[in-house]
DNA sequence: ACTGTCGATGTCAGTGACTGTCATCGACGC
DNA sequence: GCGTCGATGACAGTCACTGACATCGACAGT
């Protein structure tokens, strides 16, 4: 028996979502969420870096399978070709997971330092898959380029499968999103 | 004969940029930025709205410039074409204020929340440079599309420019980038 | 000149995010 | 049993930011 209730750091998130989406971001005080979770504000500050962090408890889990899954594309592939295979790595992970994406993009879309954090860790992602086409041997400027244009295709790909239906898979919307892309920047 | 000294604001602005380059911005507090500005902490909050946004004074007169080139631009052009002319609009302001940009950006390099405030910045321009391809006619999600595009272009545009010597215009380096995505985009 | 309004600033008290430090106490290895 | 360890609590402190009210030169109208 352990001396206290486990899995402290999910409880935390999980009241944090609640509440923000309940009352706002700014209305709740993180004493409020550490004691719908069982815990003090002190041990909240243990489990995250701030008020905003525990929003954001996966992505680097999901900038991992991103940097992988072009890292790991067939050395044949173009470069933005290995970040389409990023992409739709990324899509698998959010397959039955629309409810909890819609009600996290909510919050976020509300409050402008949640938008913040998450432009920062998008950011992170683009520096993190500029790194992986490098070592693919693509050249600056070309790798950060095709970085963020990844990244924008992502966002807004994202965006669309959240506010969508949910009968289509993101995977579609990133390709889609990808196409879309490519014909805007053609031709000059 | 006026009660106080004139420019407060603009003295609020020189006040922090130096405090962040000599000691940090973690390190300075806002009554520091207040007092060598001659003013009280209180003073600078009616001014800038936190701590960071004292360091983005001209980002919103920069969003118009920008916008409005993009609206001015021929009715012929294309998206993408629109968009180029807005990153030559934009250049242009820069011309003279290499030394001024460069301090600035490496007090932003160096934290964290103040690249959480610029990345927001640049996230309202791509917002509105959407608005203002939607208004020439251009279809979802092409116009995001093209303005994220156009956002990752002066992006990338701006750190080379910043990180360069002083010789080459900015324009030459938004050529550059452009040039650069357009080749990396192609095909498919 | 007299007077009233206005606008930029000062003063002060308060809230809440975040940090450093030390105490607590069950688990676990020995 | 005994000592260590790790997660948590308790508590005081700093600082960003806000609301409310006071101050006082400028300026307009009379």
């Amino acid at each position: 028996m352990s001396r206290w209730e486990p899995n402290a750091r999910e409880r935390l998130a999980k009241a944090a979502l609640e509440l923000y989406g309940e009352r706002g971001y700014e209305q709740t005080t993180v004493a409020e969420i550490a004691k719908r979770a069982g815990l003090t504000e002190r041990t909240f500050f243990r489990h995250y870096a701030d008020k905003r962090e525990v929003l954001f408890d996966g992505s680097s889990a999901l900038q991992e399978l991103f940097v992988n899954a072009v890292a790991e594309a067939p050395q044949s592939a173009a470069p933005i070709d290995a970040v389409a295979a990023g992409l739709e790595a990324v899509s698998t992970v959010f397959v039955g997971r629309h409810g909890h994406a819609r009600r996290r993009h909510a919050v976020i879309v509300a409050n402008a330092v949640l938008q913040e954090r998450e432009l920062i860790k998008l950011a992170s992602l683009s520096a993190a898959l500029a790194d992986a086409l490098r070592r693919r041997g693509v050249p600056e400027p070309a790798a950060s380029l095709t970085a963020e244009a990844g990244v924008a295709v992502f966002k807004i790909g994202f965006e669309r499968w959240v506010e969508a239906a949910e009968e289509r898979t993101m995977a579609q919307f990133m390709r889609e999103s990808l196409d879309e892309l490519k014909a805007v920047t053609a031709g000059g």
